[in-house]
DNA sequence: TTCAAGATTTCCT
DNA sequence: GGAAATCTTGAAA
């Protein structure tokens, strides 16, 4: 039985977590079924000083307090009027930290994902390429927020490897989308990716 | 009470 | 390359 990911596995910084995510399994059950997902994009939100964040200086509100609770706890916000997107808090209590999934490569339940993207045509690549497009695939929205995946059967991590990737395999960058405004925040190397998967989003 | 902007995606030219 | 879709949040008034 693959092991699942405990407290300890999310009791870590942010930007040791988006590297210990890359290579691992996204479970989701929705109706009974199970699906997976390889996690090959993740993005670092680094806490109180990252001005790229919700919590930057520490501003705690109802749609991210799931980001200062435990490590393990989903952080799932809703966006641009039409989106949702997925972060595991981690760090510790009260330290906002968390990394956001960007990109998953479906491993189990294609059927199921086709249908919730509900998209003509689309390859089996880009079914979970980029943050909204797999939280879409994967039925995950606000009903999820604030869920702690250590104990949840809804949504989890599965552990196919028990240690980061080498870094030869992964390519760090930039993150996506973040404005001009967070300053020096805006070009942090807070991105990482598996260099060799075709699902990843954005520039590479 | 009003308003601008957003950790995005898709479709059009 | 550019804009529309669509609505919650947080800051300003």
């Amino acid at each position: 039985m693959t092991p699942r990911a405990g407290r300890s596995f999310f009791t870590c910084d942010a930007v040791t977590l988006a590297k210990r995510l890359l290579g691992q399994s996204l479970v989701r059950r929705v109706h009974g079924i199970e699906l997976r997902g390889r996690i090959v994009e993740t993005e670092a939100y680094v806490g109180v000083r990252d001005a790229a964040s919700h919590a930057y200086e520490g501003r705690l509100t109802a749609r991210n307090r799931a980001m200062f609770d435990e490590p393990g706890v989903c952080y799932v916000y809703f966006t641009y009027g039409m989106h949702h997107c997925v972060n595991f808090s981690c760090a510790t209590r009260g330290d906002p930290q968390a990394v956001l999934i960007r990109a998953l490569e479906v491993i189990q339940g294609h059927d199921v994902i086709r249908k919730l993207r509900n998209r003509e045509g689309i390859s089996d690549q880009a079914l979970c390429q980029g943050p909204a497009n797999l939280t879409k695939a994967f039925g995950i929205d606000l009903s999820l927020n604030a869920i702690d995946t250590v104990k949840s059967n809804d949504l989890y991590i599965e552990l196919l490897r028990r240690r980061a990737p080498r870094a030869s395999v992964m390519v760090n960058t930039a993150r996506i989308g973040i404005s001009a405004k967070a300053g020096r925040w805006r070009a942090e190397a807070l991105r990482w990716y598996l260099r060799d998967s075709k699902s990843v989003s954005g520039p590479r």
